[in-house]
DNA sequence: ACTAACCGGAACAGGATCGTCCACTTACAG
DNA sequence: CTGTAAGTGGACGATCCTGTTCCGGTTAGT
């Protein structure tokens, strides 16, 4: 491949990312075409149609958080993991083109074994971090990791919300047991 | 008006609320029209366009939220009936109507001077309702009524949660004062 | 029974987006 | 320096979708 064809991969990818950040998932190929700063035939020559473009984006995404996750796993205090994790998905710029991504169609990003394989991977490390924590006494009996992810989607996925990180703060107090008394 | 227009009309807003609350707010009208067993003509003899149906359900919901509202502010202990206002309101079947209704274009809803009435009073009788909840000292003070309506807003404008009422409780905990200790 | 109001849905118009195609440009090997 | 194959960009055709109009047929109400 030559040299400026994979700089200009390279710069769609990302402008992709931006693009469906701020414009949802039906963001049109040209607007992202113009943001890379390339036309669209060049976008339809690395990606045959735009699932596969969404779902290159969707993968790339869920590689850096799933990277991150890891980091998590590897803190001795488990709570504190969680909360750090929280935290930082709830990063305004993430969180918007997580919103996009949650509204491309199931079957465009199923058809990439790779990016079903880190979704799950990321269910299962958050599940541990979550197990961990109770082990701790620190959360709540009652909540699990499906509060947790339900939680992380609702509010980063969603752009109207102000300071996601604030009302995430908010909501893990509420799943911190409370000192008997 | 004939009697079966008068029904029809009935109908139509019905319809519209329903089938907003599944489609969101770019449901078609021939949808709406279906649903409600009419033709499109008849839907547009009542409603000149689309912004026109869209407020007058809007209006129709703001209204039932009102009503509902107010009689939360009869009761005497005001925590116990913000939490039973918050659970009413994220009945699943109000919630997707809510979801559809908050991606209407303001300006077609602003243009009805009863909704943006009715809105703003919606808005002091929360504020209310919080202040004194305030006072009863059960209510964390960093948690405003801007939080709370940002929360009724996230849980239940967003269908893919799956029971809203759980997790508003969850953040009725957080947003709950801790007794000293 | 008569009529004016009402009805339903086919058809039309406008707009948006995807994906193709091809004439032009450029990297880079020899 | 130069030839050429890889790369590029954006006009354009095809398709789809939805709001709105229009009118022949129907019906409530007198």
């Amino acid at each position: 491949m030559r040299a400026d064809a994979q700089k200009n991969l390279g710069k769609i990818v990302e402008a992709a990312a931006e693009v469906l950040a701020e414009h949802g998932d039906q963001a049109p190929m040209a607007l992202i075409a113009r943001r890379a700063g390339v036309g669209v035939g060049t976008l339809y020559r690395r990606f045959p149609d735009r699932g596969e473009l969404l779902a290159a984006v969707g993968e790339h995404y869920v590689r850096h958080v799933t990277e991150r996750l890891a980091r998590a796993e590897r803190e001795p205090d488990a709570w504190a993991a969680l909360r750090a994790f929280v935290a930082w998905v709830a990063d305004p710029g993430r969180g918007a083109l997580a919103g996009a991504l949650a509204e491309v169609p199931e079957e465009a990003l199923a058809a990439r074994p790779e990016f079903v394989r880190m979704r799950e991977e990321y269910g299962r490390a958050v599940a541990r971090l979550v197990a961990r924590a109770h082990a701790e006494g620190r959360l709540r009996p009652d909540a699990g990791s499906t509060e947790i992810m339900t939680l992380l989607k609702v509010f980063t996925c969603h752009p109207e919300v102000p300071d996601p990180g604030r009302y995430l703060e908010l909501m893990l107090d509420g799943l911190e047991s409370r000192r008997p008394g």
